[in-house]
RNA sequence: GGCCCAGUAGUUCAGUUGGUUUAGAACGCCAGCCUGUCACGCUGGAGGCCGAGGGUUCGAGUCCCUUCUGGGUCGCCA
């Protein structure tokens, strides 16, 4: 901008109180509506909008320049801001009432015609976008995201700054360990043949941050996982990671229910209560059939396996007595919503999550219906329909099978397709839900071992430690999940912080010493060093960002995102490179 | 890796069982006119390798195969 005219106010800033002021104005250009003798001009930048009329009376060489305007030309503008008469006002916009009259024009840029508008609300097809990002970040709503970010990361380090935590960065450039995700492998150039990892977290580092005796640490921190990509997941993505000394899951868990609180609250003004909610694992896959249960609404799962034991219902009581399940959901007042064809297509949906099949009973006015029934004694059918509390007028569904696990599953899916369907998500709540309990281990069939659910480092709960070698699928881990609206926030667990137990765990999880040195020497040398009891936390930042503003893709809030085949449309990464730069890295392409 | 959806002017879309001229509309863009617009208005104009390749056919935007791109989802994501 050249020295005689420079920004003194914001577009949007502007209001009544600043009439008969003279202010400059800096921005891009949202529309030009030129009316032959007189050009209004709306000027936007970070703060808004403001109207810009150019009147020959007012100055004809402005006005006369402004005929060059387009769309998203850079403009600087010196004027004075006038009151609307009454009849002008624009009620749309929130500087509406007052309008800015040119007296100096300096068009600071020009620009091509934009491939979309830069408003909200446009239907354009996303790799656009994305193909223009810097254009698509003009859009207001995408503005508001971005400042909306960065309002909770600054809530984020309020919070943990006054609570004594430090935060520190761990290298992007590490090694890669065994179990978890694919890593991306980064080649040294130094060391030929060798190579860095990206993180998939800061895990082990932030563990021997706890052993260096730093008590308390947190970062927001980028991470990198090789998966395929989904609306809530990218293969780099932002972890707020947390880790503490001397504390165990309680601990833990208050002090992110004050964090989460104060973010929340902070960032939208809704009020958070807390404490959160607790629920088992156990309990969790027993009621909802998920490990982020979706607690917004009803639709809770009961046991029947007893019940099904007693009726001629093969399907029901073959599958109770061969160690499987039957579960049934009541959906209240509903029987009239299913005509014969919707229940059609509700067995069907069940089929697709996994059940062999779906049993009904409808009681509608005209009594039972429901193919099954037959098979029911009168007081089977009764202590059935007491056991689902169902009453005149409920729509009850059951699923059945022979591995109880594939029941909750199912069960817990066509539960969430229900409450979709039947629009019985109230979209305002914020419903956290700690998940506690998780198993420690489970059974991988591929590899035909247990592995960690959540990593090797986490501690067991302390009653079910005898059962390690003896039952390891029935151990409890200090593990949490944090869960809001049905998908998981973040997670964590207090760790394994004595060798011993360290090394059971390894054994558990058929790792020889040699192999677990091999991999994790270092962390387990560092251990042997005087390691505090710690445990900590790792949120998913873009998913808490992306739920918090009620996006439906993660994509929305970060700033540059990559698209399901993990490109980004506009550096056009990833990309070839110089066959000098592999030479120097020793490394051959084959394809 | 599997399944599903979508690719036609700059953008969003329409385009009939495959068939009539030169593939349409709206918005945007360009030009002219217009002194109170704010979805400005009026008149006129430009703009298309119908994602790409192959096939069927007298004839393909339309049918078939392959492929690319974008999106959703299952697997995967300690």
């Amino acid at each position: 901008m050249g020295e005689k005219i420079k920004r003194t106010h914001h577009c949007g800033s502007l209001t009544l109180e600043n009439t008969g002021d003279d202010v400059v104005l800096a921005g891009w250009v949202q529309t030009r509506r030129d009316l032959g003798g007189l050009i209004f001009v709306d000027l936007r930048d970070r703060s808004g909008m403001v109207q810009v009329v150019f009147s020959p009376e007012y100055n004809r060489q402005a006005f006369e320049k402004a005929s060059e305007i387009r769309s998203e030309f850079v403009l600087a503008v010196k004027g004075r801001v006038f009151k609307r008469p009454e009849e002008n006002v624009n009620p749309k916009i929130p500087t509406g009432e007052i309008e800015v009259f040119a007296d100096e024009l300096e068009i600071l840029n020009t620009a091509k015609t934009p491939p979309f508008p830069i408003e909200d609300d446009i239907k354009v097809d996303e790799s656009l976008r994305l193909k223009y990002r810097y254009l698509d970040l003009r859009r207001p709503s995408m503005l508001h995201n971005m400042t909306f970010r960065h309002k909770v990361n600054k809530a984020i380090r309020d919070f943990l700054d006054e609570n004594g935590f430090i935060e520190i960065e761990t290298p992007m450039l590490t090694r890669s360990t065994p179990e978890g995700a694919r890593d991306f492998l980064v080649p040294s150039r130094l060391n030929p043949g060798t190579f860095y990892a990206l993180p998939q977290s800061p895990q082990l580092f932030k563990q021997i941050l706890m052993v260096a005796g730093i008590e308390r640490y947190y970062q927001i921190t980028r991470c990198f996982r090789d998966e395929d990509l989904r609306a809530d997941r990218q293969p780099e993505f932002t972890q707020l990671d947390i880790e503490m000394s001397f504390v165990d899951v309680d601990d833990v868990i208050s002090l992110n229910e004050r964090l989460i609180k104060y973010v929340v609250e902070r960032t939208t003004g809704r009020t958070v209560e807390i404490p959160f909610r607790r629920i088992t694992y156990g309990e969790a896959m027993e009621i909802y059939g998920s490990d982020k249960p979706d607690t917004r609404f009803g639709l809770e799962m009961v046991d029947v396996t007893d019940i099904a034991l007693k009726t001629e219902f093969k399907v029901f009581s073959e599958a109770a007595r061969s160690g499987g399940k039957v579960k049934g959901i009541n959906i209240k007042n509903s029987a009239g919503l299913f005509s014969r064809r919707q229940i059609d297509e509700l067995v069907e949906k069940a089929k697709e999550f996994g059940a062999k099949g779906l049993a009904w009973i409808s009681l509608s006015s005209e009594g039972i219906k429901s193919p099954i029934a037959k098979f029911f004694a009168r007081e089977v059918m009764e202590e059935l329909l007491e056991r689902m509390g169902a009453q005149p007028g409920d729509f009850l569904v059951f699923v059945a099978d022979s591995d109880p696990r594939l029941v909750v599953t199912s069960m817990g899916q066509l539960r969430l397709h229900l409450g979709r369907h039947l629009n019985l998500i109230d979209k305002n709540a914020l419903n956290f839900l700690w998940v506690v309990e998780f198993p420690l281990l489970e059974w991988d069939e591929e590899e035909q071992r247990y592995v960690a659910m959540h990593h090797p480092f986490t501690s067991p709960m302390d009653e079910d430690l005898d059962l390690l070698e003896e039952d390891p699928g029935r151990v409890r881990a200090k593990a949490y999940d944090l869960v809001l609206n049905g998908t998981e926030l973040g997670g964590g667990s207090i760790r394994i912080h004595r060798t011993e137990l360290q090394e059971r765990m390894f054994k558990v999880l058929g790792f020889t010493q040699e192999r677990a040195w091999n991999n994790f020497g270092f962390l387990l040398r560092a251990f042997e060093y005087g390691t505090p009891p710690h445990g900590g936390i790792a949120y998913g930042l873009d998913r808490m960002i992306m739920l918090l503003l009620g996006l439906n893709s993660i994509r929305d809030c970060i700033a540059f995102p990559k698209t399901q085949n993990a490109a980004c449309l506009m550096t056009e990464a990833p990309a070839q490179v110089e066959p000098r730069q592999l030479k120097e890295l020793h490394i051959q392409v084959t394809i």
